[in-house]
RNA sequence: GCUCCCAUCGUCUAGCGGCCUAGGACACCGCCCUUUCACGGCGGCAGCGCGGGUUCGAAUCCCGCUGGGAGUGCCA
């Protein structure tokens, strides 16, 4: 006995879809169950005009990132094309298959207000010849019905009589995903088809063509496994759109969302590992996971949930691993992956790597994703604070004390001991002459010197300033207000 | 319209007939910690869609209703 055979199977249309991650995961999570599993990419490129060489890169690096890494592939559907038209003709000889000539407004004006879906069998015993108007399409058997056993949701059965004749070949010649995705499971030897929920209804079609293959074949390769994914939802409970929603998994990469935190939250959605634990690396995800547990109904992606999840493996970080894999959001290097759209503040020559490995571990505990830190520190390359004009405005000119604290701060430090203990006692000392307490007192310096009213502790800031630049920085600040 | 799927806190879920006065997590709200913001700790808010059965006993099983969703392409 062999181990489970399984397949992701994108078309690149688009940037890689959060839902189709996860059905990539769940198919990767039974490969990896077993020693002998075996996880196949394979890209349906059939649908020339919509498909684009971009995405298919795009798929690749994006599970990549993930740590999905295909057995076999990524194969081009496109490559198989022999074997779809070779189908075709055993189909045709076995009598599954017509030609049909029919445009959509014909069939629709004889239909009228028929409510039988679909194609209404016009050509179906017309033996027409192959031409560049005719289309091909599948007998569906008259009577009876076609049951999909799904491991998720248990038996499903489809009465043929709702099962219209479907296309599985357009008249350009070119093959459909209906059969071309059935030719190649066989081919692939796929034992379990785990894919979206939105399939369920196209799984009878893709039965009845695996069946006929097997018989016209003569080589009886037993029907998958299916199991149908729970869609993944917006807020609206709509299927998550590539046009309205955050649905590229590589804007989560770019947003410093950890693909360990990603696969983790993915792993989430539909299904749960064991105990009240769900933070689970994903060895463990590997060993828990059953598709007869995943749950029937939508989920709803919940970035803040993800989120938090990822502030959580980037505590767990240790701090040369966070300085390492923070570099591409703060100093990235040429040839390395860097977010794209990334404009940082500073200059490479501005950036000081031994000021950001001091002030890592604080930052390190204050973000949800990557992306957050350059506005946490930028303050320490440039060579002005980015000033913010609100806080400015609120903390510094509103108030005449905040301007005398600021001066008389300056002197303080002029001849302090340069560590923060003593900054603090300093800013905290000059403050509470003027009758303000601390937290009333840091909030002038702490704009002077960042710029901004929240950030990474005030007296370790400091300390990386120097003690000129804090004084320059305190100084230009008071006299700005004035 | 037709076919199919689905239904536990706002959200993701645990629960697979008694362990449930329904557990956890996110979000939200308090309090503590605290130099801001976070982190962390403690506490709180909040749910089995409705109606019938079955059963000694139902969130769990069955039926109906209601509600939501998907499919209904010479797209995948």
């Amino acid at each position: 006995m062999s181990g489970p055979r399984v397949r992701f199977a994108p078309s690149p249309t688009g940037y890689f879809h959060v839902g189709s991650a996860r059905s990539a995961l769940f198919n990767w999570f039974v490969a990896r169950q077993s020693s002998d599993g075996v996880f196949l990419l394979r890209i349906e490129d059939t649908d020339a005009d919509r498909n684009r060489e971009e995405w298919v890169d795009g798929i690749v690096a994006a599970m990549d990132w993930l740590g999905l890494h295909a057995d076999e592939g990524p194969f081009r559907q496109s490559d198989n094309a022999p074997a779809h038209h070779e189908a075709i003709g055993q189909l045709f000889a076995g009598g599954f298959l017509y030609y049909c000539d029919c445009t959509g407004d014909q069939v629709q004006a004889r239909k009228g207000d028929n409510k039988t879906p679909g194609y209404d069998g016009f050509c179906r015993d017309r033996g027409l010849e192959r031409s560049e108007t005719t289309g091909v399409r599948f007998k569906t058997p008259v009577g009876g019905g076609t049951t999909v056993h799904d491991l998720i949701r248990g038996d499903v059965e489809f009465s043929h009589s709702v099962i219209d004749d479907f296309i599985i070949a357009k008249s350009s010649g070119a093959v459909l995903f209906a059969l071309a995705n059935v030719v190649d499971d066989r081919n692939d030897a796929i034992s379990h088809v785990i894919r979206g929920e939105e399939h369920l209804p196209n799984t009878p079609k893709q039965i009845l063509l695996w069946q006929a293959l097997n018989e016209v074949t003569g080589v009886a390769t037993p029907t998958p496994v299916y199991a149908h994914l729970p869609l993944l939802v917006n807020e609206q409970r709509k299927k998550l759109s590539k046009r309205k929603d955050p649905v590229a998994t590589e804007q989560y990469r770019d947003e410093g969302y950890l693909p360990e935190a990603f696969v983790n939250y993915l792993a989430l959605l539909g299904w749960s590992p064991r105990g009240e634990e769900e933070k689970v690396p994903v060895t463990q995800l590997i060993e828990q996971f059953r598709l007869e547990d995943v749950s029937h109904s939508p989920a709803f992606f919940d970035v803040k949930k993800l989120q938090h999840l990822n502030g959580e493996y980037i505590r767990a970080l240790s701090v040369e691993q966070f300085i390492a894999r923070s570099l591409p959001w703060v100093h990235p290097t040429d040839g390395e992956w860097r977010p794209s759209q990334l404009t940082l503040p500073w200059t490479p020559e501005q950036f000081d790597m031994a000021r950001f490995e001091a002030m890592a571990p604080l930052v390190q505990e204050r973000i949800g994703v990557m992306s957050e830190i350059p506005a946490m520190i930028d303050f320490l390359f440039l060579p002005e604070p980015p000033m913010d004009e609100d806080a400015f405005a609120k903390s510094i000119a509103k108030d005449e004390k905040s301007r005398v604290i600021l001066r008389a701060l300056a002197d303080e430090l002029l001849t302090v001991t340069w560590d923060r203990d003593q900054l603090h006692a300093t800013v905290q000392a000059v403050g509470e002459r003027h009758e303000w307490n601390l937290r009333k007192t840091q909030a002038p310096v702490r704009c002077a010197l960042t710029g901004r009213l929240v950030g990474p502790p005030l007296f370790e800031s400091m300390e990386l300033l120097g003690r000129d630049e804090t004084i320059r920085r305190v100084r230009q600040a008071a006299e700005r207000a004035s």
